[in-house]
DNA sequence: GTGGGTGGTAGACAAGTGTCTACACGAGCC
DNA sequence: GGCTCGTGTAGACACTTGTCTACCACCCAC
């Protein structure tokens, strides 16, 4: 069969995909408040969305197969927008002309550019939880939860985060003393606890003037760490250690 | 003796809350499978545990009474155990008469101390999560699960273990530089990463050695990088700098 | 206009669910 | 003895659930 495309989008397609957009927004809705997808009925969903169960069948076959879209599909809107935030903060910070002074020649200059840009992107990136709490609910909740397949593809939804991470840091040199290894540790351990302290972000909004400065904190001393340890650990503690004999 | 028209006449004899353990521990037992607490059905509950349905509200009211049993159980059982963990890996690395020079004294000594301990507390603790992996997954689901009454009590669970481990870290003096509130900022951060951790640690045993080092240098980092921040910050960076000029 | 694919509906089915009321039995207390 | 409690059982009720088969409406290509 010969791909016979036509050029302009066809209507029905466009209209069609309704069925499939409002049962996946009534899983998300029902999701957010009280469950996990694999705890939804198929026919509560239907419900929700205004259809008639049996419609479900036409687009999944599993609610497992509901979750994975929602997943990929929130992925894909989330993605892009993080590493728009890390950029912007970047730039904020640190103007293009400064950017290519290595850590050679002003470490201090260096680690506080790393510092402030941390902490714009931490607080750029409780703000977009804030407006999008649900899909960071339905995430972290089922990354841990019922359903195998969803745990697997979350895990790889994190590992993306983790790496995007982990690709800006090292394309803004931001700390450029950390081999790709390490780099990449450090990232993932950055995305856990920021999709872990998102759900408190939500939940309890009178905090989050703390939550965000703790996070910050732990972004900063987990960067420092790295940066001890692995680029200059040595010359660092042996020169914290200068008065006192080994 | 004589067969009454009751089910099991010798097996009522055992004492009280037999009921109860079973429901529990089949309640964990389905859950560590593929469920969370509040996806439960209760026959099935009691179809697991050999129970007749009715017996479930002999003990609980709802599911979450249930799921907050099971909690409470856990947290009793595992609380005083990890801290045990903790004392024994202090000790073994570093025995009592050394345990009073200060940080001021020998501060690569005690950095050295703390390290190890580390790791081999990070050691203990996931020998201890392969062997009551249900516990844990059960934990850190519903930790971000379905019911909110669950989910603060868990909240609670883990505060308790990070306060916990805060407290032993200030008893055992592995990092008398820092301030009780970094201190507390960075138990919570390494429970949480230690707890998420702990399910790929289960789920992955072909990646058990790598993630167990992955944890122990999280920890150091988060270590380093707090004492360098909090307790000499300035004087480390500008040791750093010695060489280059501002 | 005819055929076929796609998205949606209607009705029915067995199976499973939460919960209610009623009953059984041993223990402990008076 | 009789009484009440705590624990566990039995049966039944109305209801919801997943899924199956059959039918309808539209749009597009021929």
């Amino acid at each position: 069969m010969t791909a016979r495309k036509s050029a302009k989008p066809s209507l029905t397609r466009t209209v069609a995909a309704q069925g499939k957009r409002l049962l996946m927004d009534a899983a998300l809705k029902l999701t957010a408040q009280t469950r996990s997808i694999s705890a939804l009925g198929l026919r509560e969903l239907a419900r929700e969305a205004g259809l008639n169960p049996n419609t479900f069948y036409r687009h999944f076959k599993d609610l497992d197969e509901l979750g994975l879209s929602i997943i990929e599909e929130m992925s894909a809107q989330l993605r892009q927008p993080l590493r728009d935030l890390r950029r912007r903060a970047a730039e904020s910070v640190a103007p293009p002309e400064l950017s290519n002074i290595g850590w050679e020649d002003n470490p201090i200059l260096n680690m506080q550019k790393a510092t402030l840009a941390t902490q714009e992107t931490v607080k750029l990136f409780f703000d977009y939880v804030a407006q999008n709490p649900n899909a960071f609910i339905l995430g972290v909740r089922e990354l841990h939860g019922a359903s195998p397949l969803l745990r697997q593809a979350l895990r790889q939804v994190m590992a993306d985060f983790a790496n995007d991470m982990a690709d800006d840091i090292k394309q803004l040199r931001l700390l450029p003393m950390l081999d790709d290894a390490t780099l990449h540790e450090v990232a993932s351990a950055i995305s856990r606890e920021m999709f872990q302290l998102s759900m408190d972000y939500i939940e309890q909004p009178e905090q989050r003037a703390a939550i965000s400065a703790q996070a910050e904190a732990l972004v900063v001393m987990l960067f420092t760490g790295a940066a001890v340890l692995k680029g200059h650990g040595q010359l660092l503690l042996r020169a914290l250690a200068g008065g006192t004999p080994a």
